[in-house]
DNA sequence: CTGCATCCGCGATGATACTG
DNA sequence: CAGTATCATCGCGGATGCAG
């Protein structure tokens, strides 16, 4: 998991070093990602039940996004070996710590659209 | 500015409207915009005094960050009429709000990174 | 100093078909 | 149901040169 660090850790920024920004930018800045983190923040849910949650998604999309998100240790995938086969995937407590600031960023989003009509 | 909502009015999440939340994202989750925002944050900046904070942007993509930070009312882009021109940018209202969503980004990164080492 | 115009490669994304 | 594989495309973003 590491190894997705790489290409942070050498960026010198005189004022600050922003690179955390970005890391978190690049983990949550997703297209879809922020949308799938807030989905499963309130509740598990399966591979096609996301699909149908997130219209204009499409399946390979979805697979890869969640593959990342699974990646950096934001979500847990769990599979039922039933048949047909059933995958149910939820935050792991690292993606739950990321709701406060996904539930920011709606706030200031319907703040910002409310404000822009 | 209001037509950079058309693709979000009309994405229809059941478990609720995520809308808000990826047009934040749209907003501030391109590739220097996270930094951009952190730096003006801090202080009023001229553009290649922006260019030298941030290393690894190009021109290009520099001046198109500041533009659709710009069109999206976050920065505010104020010409000094001397010669050689200088161009001071800074953070609007609206930009200045999204600084909370920046800090905590930055601490929640912090963290990350701590405990994936 | 602060840009804009142009060219161009590559990665991100979509569409479609196939699989256990 | 939950993917994988493959192909095609389209726009992001880098490099470079020009301009006021």
């Amino acid at each position: 998991m590491g190894n997705r660090l790489n290409g942070f850790g050498d960026c010198s920024i005189e004022v600050e070093r922003a690179c955390p920004i970005e890391l978190t930018l690049h983990i949550i800045g997703g297209k879809w990602k922020g949308v799938i983190i807030n989905i499963l923040s309130k509740k598990d849910t399966r591979f096609n039940e996301l699909k149908r949650l997130i219209p204009g998604i499409s399946q390979r999309m979805l697979t890869l996004q969640l593959r990342e998100l699974e990646a950096d240790g934001i979500v847990k995938r769990k599979v039922e070996e039933t048949i047909p086969i059933k995958v149910g995937y939820s935050l792991t407590h690292q993606g739950e710590s990321l709701t406060p600031i996904i539930q920011s960023m709606r706030m200031w989003g319907n703040d910002y659209i409310s404000k822009n009509e």
